[in-house]
DNA sequence: ACAAGTACCTACAAAATTGTAGGTACCAAC
DNA sequence: GTTGGTACCTACAATTTTGTAGGTACTTGT
């Protein structure tokens, strides 16, 4: 769905070849990506409805979404149990474990910082 | 212009009432926010001018927005002379200076993981 | 009188993201 | 044979972000 060739994605695909700081950002700054790290990290498997449940306000569209996502850039892993009715499993990957620490220290800044 | 009740912008500031990183990804996570903070984060003060040939392919429309966003969340500092022609200087504020270690941390896992 | 330089601003259009409201498959239990 | 549960998917609409193409004010230099 999106323009390969629009100057908006060309100068964002720049960005992120460039700068690691931004390819970092454009891996957890969708909407809910860091919710969905933060679940997983202190889980080790989530269900899907597990994960649904926990994030009360996503919608399933936005929730399939966005692990796709984090799957795709190798943050999480998914484990499709192939079972009727659907068992699907969700768990942190070592990539998306090695964010764990730059999460915290970004929670602190956050937590330190929002009220001033 | 935004819709201060639409799903969207509930979702959003409510993620960034209770999420220090969420809200310090909000901050962070325009498309050339970084670029201005690490510009900015090496060079005192620089003149708009300056930061706009520093990061080559934003657009004056882009670079006026940022850097506005970044002001109201007092993270940088615009010093306006109010002369003639017009000499605006940009600096970093000791919020924005406060970043400084996170973003280095960003580009390094940023570095390290992009070619995965 | 006119161009040049600086730091913006504005209307409109294009593109991207997010939300809404439905639907699917499969099997088990009633 | 209808219902319920699970993990999705799809079309479309609303919202938001980004880009394009112009314009402004003021003064100095030519």
């Amino acid at each position: 769905m999106r323009k390969e060739n629009s100057t908006n994605f060309l100068n964002e695909k720049d960005l992120a070849n460039n700068c690691g700081m931004y390819y970092t950002i454009t891996l957890i700054g969708g909407r809910w990506k860091i919710s969905i790290l933060a679940a997983l990290l202190d889980h080790e498997v989530m269900r899907y409805s597990e994960i649904k449940t926990r994030l009360t306000n996503i919608t399933e569209r936005m929730l399939i979404k966005q692990l796709k996502e984090l799957q795709d850039d190798g943050l999480i892993i998914r484990n499709d149990y192939k079972e009727v009715p659907p068992r699907v499993e969700y768990s942190i990957s070592k990539k998306g474990r090695s964010l764990e620490k730059l999460l915290i220290e970004m929670q602190q800044w956050g937590k330190k910082h929002s009220k001033e």
